[in-house]
DNA sequence: GATCCACGGGAATACACGGATG
DNA sequence: CATCCGTGTATTCCCGTGGATC
């Protein structure tokens, strides 16, 4: 936190102590280098790892838990720290290696909704693995398996890859993940995150282990509200009972428990209230959407489809009596047709982005109309849409 | 010239409903 | 009464085109 950031923190205005947060800081998207609270999942995941220290590659496993129960959180910052470790200092591993020879693991992290074909899936591993630059285009997919291969030739090397959100509307099926990891050279295990119970994918069919995350509980809910708080302002922003409304209200989801408090800072800054009332927390709950999709999806949708979510949470009621009527008037501020404004409109939907609901009755023929509900937690989404 | 993929457009299909038909 | 039909929408599906990069 630079020096700027606080002194604007400190600053009155009418005399009134101002509230100013960092909204980075409770941005549901973004995680943190030290997820609070996650000892014991921390302890199996190393557990499962446990093989590199010895020299060798782990099996597949499989990691589930629901939406927001800290699965990205805890991979990610224990992959930072392994992808360090590995690069920067080989000697970390090396050192603790309990036989003689050199084993040398690489740890690789993708999200599966970035990578939606097996082009981009192998350009995702094999770019995380060499330090040349990698051709996005123009060279078979096959090209990039073989430098794949070229690239874990070693005798003493191999890979752990840590594919995040499979089997999510948009991303790879189980089906097609197994297919591109069989592709895959043969000193790969993988780390399958999703959120299907183990006996309700495929991806166990391939695996030895699998890691359960289970919903946060609320006491540990509230720790995490409140050391975002405290990030993104001062500690005495949020009651300690008002987060712990969050909480109970998000029931064990920090997703949505980081959107509501979004919510409610947003509220509170544009009410430029000294600190986050329970009004504000009312409109931050009120402004997330349950069941609520995780932001991370709609963030990592192209970038005109965010420009259609954009254009159609400013359009009023009466412009979106019918998915045709909302698609002509959004048409209007984007650079897309009508027509596609439409088709693209309905994939939204189709993923659970929005959600269609069917008028009651209209005049006469026809088929009744649908008009659209954003099922992602909208005033996050705005802020930081627009900070993009 | 190869290769991947985003785009765009519209054809095809499904649905709702009232009214006609057998 | 059951079924079909016409009309006007809603919704899904498919495929060609073109940009960008190697």
């Amino acid at each position: 936190m630079d020096i700027e950031a606080r002194i604007q923190r400190r600053q009155r205005r009418d005399g009134e102590p101002r509230l100013l947060v960092d909204y980075d800081s409770l941005s549901p998207v973004a995680h943190t280098d030290d997820p609070v609270n996650c000892g014991p999942v921390l302890e199996r995941l190393l557990d499962y790892l446990d093989p590199v220290f010895d020299g060798h590659l782990p099996p597949n496993a499989y990691v589930y838990g629901p939406k927001g129960s800290g699965k990205s959180a805890v991979v990610t910052a224990l992959f930072d720290h392994l992808v360090r470790a590995s690069s920067v200092n080989n000697a970390a591993i090396h050192t603790t290696t309990r036989v003689q020879a050199t084993f040398a693991p690489r740890f690789v992290y993708v999200d599966a909704r970035e990578t939606t074909s097996a082009f981009a899936f192998y350009h995702a591993v094999l770019d995380a693995l060499v330090d040349e630059s990698v051709p996005k285009q123009g060279i078979k997919t096959e090209a990039l398996q073989s430098r794949l291969k070229a690239a874990l030739g070693g005798p003493k090397t191999g890979a752990v890859v840590a594919v995040d959100h499979l089997e999510e509307p948009g991303t790879l099926d189980g089906e097609a993940f197994v297919d591109l990891c069989a592709g895959l050279p043969s000193k790969v295990s993988w780390l399958a995150i999703g959120r299907a119970p183990p006996d309700e994918t495929v991806l166990t069919d391939y695996t030895a282990g699998a890691i359960q995350f289970e919903p946060y509980q609320s006491q540990v809910l509230v720790d995490v509200l409140m050391t975002r708080v405290s990030a993104a302002g001062s500690r005495r922003t949020l009651d300690h009972r008002l987060a712990r409304d969050i909480a109970e209200w998000a029931d064990g989801d920090a997703h949505d428990a980081l959107a509501a408090l979004f919510g409610a800072a947003d509220e509170a800054v544009r009410n430029r209230h000294r600190s986050i009332t329970a009004a504000d927390v009312a409109a931050g709950i009120a402004a997330v959407p349950r069941p609520c999709v995780s932001l991370g999806r709609v963030f990592s949708l192209p970038e005109n489809r965010q420009q259609v979510l954009h254009e159609l949470l400013t359009l009023r009621p009466d412009q979106q009596q019918s998915v045709q009527a909302t698609s002509q008037h959004i048409a209007k501020s984007v650079d897309l047709s009508a027509t596609t404004v439409k088709r693209i409109l309905y994939e939204l939907a189709e993923d659970g982005i929005t959600r269609r609901v069917t008028a009651e009755r209209v005049d006469r023929k026809g088929r009744p109309p649908s008009r659209l509900e954003p099922q992602f937690p909208t005033v996050v989404f705005e802020r930081l849409f627009a900070a993009q």
